[in-house]
DNA sequence: TTGATCACG
DNA sequence: ACGTACGTGATCAAC
């Protein structure tokens, strides 16, 4: 087969990475932007794979100018500023391709696109066949039999491979060549290169069919019409040096033989060091065998088999042990199957009765993963697991919430132990019921590994935990928080299964009537109304409610169909409504009471969810199967669904404390603002005080429209507010919106000031913090991508706010679970939504449990405004309210 | 697997 | 040149 030589544009590669990346840059440890390098190491590594040529090279344009330049000054003087991280990444970008043997072709005064024809020329000539990898129409010009473009896809889709028959068709003419002829009267935007005005592509090439060539043109240019005599007549004093701009050079002096550009296969070990240096993890697997120079001696990990009645012993002398326990994630009502415990490198094996005493041993501190996981199954399955419990994932966490806490990753960073090899691989479980059957147990796989390991990392990771001084919240909060969240999943929540089936069977036949309601209006009996795309369709083509609606790029064509653009259209066809009914009737059945019925556990009758303590970037926490922190509560329909969480004893009732404008209170407090603060010391109307202060107005005249502004204002200040966001919530014109802000900044100077101290001191410390000191890193803070930068500053302002919010409320549920306990209340605490504590309590305690729980929340913490909470109790969670 | 949509604070 | 308020999780369609 005959050799294949392929011409990479570098310059326009680079581009398209740099947009590829735009919106989620890669970010290496050391908070270097590697998008463009990585983007454009990853792409020459699959193509070589994919289209496996014999021969490549990649072609730069050289700094400095060109000839072009020189002929004519304006050229390219249209194109902005090229982005810094372009310009940061070439000479990075140019030592790897070197140094994985693809010659760089740049040859000074010449751009890509001269040196790419002149090199596939020469190859031609020597009998190879030419693919230019570019996006560029211009290289058109330069195709042959043997020269083609192939032309990369789009984000996903296929390349295109263009050769001269192709071309040809394009444009309407006879020969690639031609090409020139093309843009000579086109002209070209981007590179600020004249053409005739007036004169497109589709009437260039009919021109161009006819005459051959532009100066061919000219000498007929009696027989055009007059519109066109005028155009060409008007570009006649520039048009020979357009057609000199646009025609790429094929007699470039070139250094480069054909065969330097060989590609072999085989890297050297500097192209792994640099894959090392630059953290290209996922390209090794290219690079095959070769390892780096510099390759770091992989730490073994050593341990020894010791019996379950010397690792106690251990245990005990040392005073902490690793613990893992076997299961499939399952839920926490799995049965158990071994139990590994390490010591050091001591590790012993066994059921878990054998273990029994050491687990319960409240002197000895527990390493382990997912601790709250292994509590609840050790509970459940009659034993204890007592002692200080050392998390290494939640410690983790604290150390920086974003970064992931997996114990293969954690294991590599902090001691340089691989055990990927030795680790059962986390599969994924078939997501059906928590209470299936557990598979049988894979005995083959041994926990030493894990075990071992957690015993290493816990140690270490508590150093470091140390340098961003977070020990004290991980004692103080998380550690305590763990055990009260696992009492909580263990103790579940009661649900009114009758009442959820009765409200089933009526939703679905309000559905049912629905859908056939709107197939009818749309008269398309198989209309899928859960297809967006096909609602799309629906309501800008065929009913045409909107015909100035586009569809959106990016996402194939379709349209826009969310709640604000239908709402937008409501008046214009009843379907819209319809439409937006069936939706949340839907929602309702599929999301809160198909799904429910199965998490509903044999053993205990109740629902229990698992909360995800190590998870949000904020501090707060989430919850997941069943989440049962977005049960409706804003519709009528939704309401029903509060309902069906119940007490569990006959005699109970469901008792609900929230904190009053929690993270509106915190702004205050942290931004020192003495409007805000004072207007929290007098119980005032907060929002209605904002309202004054930004319209001018007295106190007694604000309307309910401005409160409504002020409200959406004060909560868009804590999102880090944006004047196009705020005319979008309050469906404003975007100058209202912006005098309002303005208006809102000048009246709360303070406020103003906390936003811009917190923002220097983001970008100084690279991270910002909580009052108890939970970090959150944003490594954007200071990109030169201002789009990443915005999105990062936002978060500077809302983590602390949502942050402290977090922790505060945390503590309020250690005091109250220990509360609770020290008095001896029956009543238990349930569940967490955030500014919110729900209660399974009973009838008799609702006094106490009101009077402590109010006691405990308001007075967790002592801040410059006090903490208020409303306290409520009923049959169900919706009465509680 | 991803994106759109929508439930909550 | 771009996108547009913070933080989540579940479901569905469509690739």
């Amino acid at each position: 087969m005959a050799n294949t030589l392929f011409l990479i544009d570098g310059h326009a590669l680079i581009f398209k990475m740099y947009y590829a990346f735009f919106r989620h840059p890669m970010i290496n440890s050391k908070g270097a932007d590697m998008s463009i390098l990585f983007g454009f190491t990853k792409y020459i590594l699959e193509l070589i794979e994919k289209e496996k040529p014999s021969h490549l090279a990649i072609a730069f344009d050289p700094p400095g100018g060109t000839f072009r330049h020189t002929m004519y000054p304006e050229y390219k003087a249209t194109r902005s500023a090229t982005p810094q991280l372009v310009i940061d990444s070439l000479e990075p970008l140019c030592e790897l391709c070197k140094a994985m043997g693809f010659p760089v072709l740049m040859v000074k005064g010449y751009e890509a696109d001269d040196v790419i024809g002149s090199m596939a020329k020469y190859a031609e000539k020597e009998g190879y066949t030419v693919y230019m990898v570019t996006p560029d129409k211009d290289y058109g010009q330069l195709i042959t039999e043997n020269i083609l473009q192939y032309k990369p896809g789009k984000s996903g889709s296929e390349h295109e491979i263009i050769d001269s028959a192709k071309v040809c068709e394009k444009y309407n003419i006879h020969r690639p060549e031609q090409v020139v002829e093309i843009l000579t009267i086109c002209g070209d935007s981007s590179d600020n290169v004249p053409g005739v005005k007036g004169v497109g592509e589709v009437g260039a090439g009919k021109l161009i069919s006819k005459y051959g060539t532009v100066s061919n043109i000219y000498e007929h240019i009696d027989e055009l019409t007059p519109k066109q005599r005028e155009a060409f007549e008007g570009a006649k004093d520039y048009i020979e040096m357009s057609h000199d701009l646009v025609t790429i050079r094929t007699d470039v002096p070139l250094e480069a033989k054909c065969c330097d550009a060989e590609v072999t296969g085989a890297y050297s070990p500097e192209v792994a060091d640099l894959f090392e240096k630059y953290e290209f993890g996922s390209l090794k697997k290219y690079l095959g065998d070769i390892k780096p120079t510099s390759a770091k001696e992989e730490k073994k990990l050593t341990f020894k088999e010791v019996t379950p009645e010397a690792i106690a012993k251990l245990a005990k002398e040392s005073g902490s042990c690793a613990v893992v326990t076997d299961s499939k994630e399952a839920g926490i009502f799995s049965q158990i199957g071994k139990v590994t415990v390490a010591v050091g490198e001591a590790v012993a094996e066994g059921k878990a009765e054998e273990f029994a005493g050491i687990l319960a041993d409240t002197a000895v501190t527990k390493y382990g993963y997912d601790l709250k996981l292994q509590r609840n199954l050790l509970v459940h399955n009659g034993l204890l697991l007592e002692g200080k419990l050392m998390d290494i994932e939640l410690m983790h966490y604290l150390i920086n919430p974003e970064k992931s806490h997996k114990i293969d990753i954690l294991s590599r960073t902090y001691l340089g132990i691989n055990i990927e090899d030795s680790l059962e691989s986390p599969k994924e479980e078939a997501p059906l019921s928590l209470f299936d059957e557990i598979p049988e147990e894979d005995t083959t796989t041994s926990r030493f590994p894990e075990a071992a390991v957690t015993y290493l990392l816990g140690e270490k990771i508590w150093e470091e935990m140390g340098a961003s001084e977070v020990q004290g919240l991980y004692d103080q909060m998380e550690e305590p928080l763990l055990k009260v969240l696992s009492d909580m999943e263990m103790e579940g929540v009661k649900i009114d299964q009758a009442q959820l089936r009765r409200y089933a069977a009526g939703l679905t036949a309000e559905m049912n009537a629905i859908q056939e309601n709107i197939r009818e209006m749309a008269e398309e009996p198989t209309l899928n109304i859960m297809s967006p795309k096909q609602i799309g369709t629906l309501i800008f083509e065929k009913l045409n409610l909107d015909p100035k609606a586009k569809p959106k790029s990016g996402s194939r064509g379709s349209y826009p169909t969310d709640e604000d653009t239908l709402s937008a259209l409501s008046d214009r066809h009843p379907i819209i409504n319809e439409i937006l009914e069936f939706r949340g009737v839907k929602k309702l059945l599929s999301t809160y009471i198909e799904p429910f019925p199965n998490y509903i556990s044999p053993v205990t009758g109740k629902i229990h969810t698992t909360f995800n303590q190590a998870l949000t970037a904020t501090g707060r926490l989430s919850s997941s199967k069943p989440n049962l922190q977005n049960i409706p509560i804003r519709t009528e329909r939704g309401k029903e669904i509060r309902k069906a969480f119940i007490p569990s004893r006959p005699d109970g009732v469901i008792v609900s404390a929230d904190y009053s404008q929690i993270e509106l209170r915190i702004m205050a407090h942290l931004s020192c603002d003495a409007h805000l603060i004072n207007a929290f010391r007098n119980g005032q109307d907060v929002h209605a005080i904002t309202a004054a202060k930004i319209f001018g107005v007295d106190l007694s005249e604000v309307t309910p429209d401005q409160r409504r502004i002020a409200k959406t204002a004060n909560f868009g200040i804590m999102y880090g507010i944006s004047a196009f966001g705020l005319s979008q919530r309050l469906k404003i014109g975007r100058a209202e919106a912006k005098k309002i802000i303005e208006d809102y900044f000048a009246n709360f100077p303070s406020i103003s000031s906390f936003i811009n101290d917190t923002l220097t001191s983001a970008r100084e410390n690279g991270y910002v913090e909580t009052i108890f000191g939970r970090r959150r890193y944003l490594p954007d803070i200071n990109s030169t991508n201002g789009t990443v930068r915005s999105i990062a500053e936002r978060n500077a302002i809302n983590a602390p706010i949502q942050g402290t919010s977090a922790d505060i409320i945390k503590l309020a549920m250690i005091n109250v679970d220990r509360r609770i306990k020290s008095e001896g209340l029956q009543s238990k605490m349930v569940l967490q939504i955030h500014d919110e504590l729900v209660f399974d309590a009973t009838v008799s305690e609702v006094a106490r449990l009101e009077q402590i729980v109010r006691e405990e929340m308001e007075n967790v913490v002592e801040l410059s405004i006090p903490l208020t909470v409303e306290c409520n109790y009923g049959n169900n969670w919706l009465e509680a309210h």
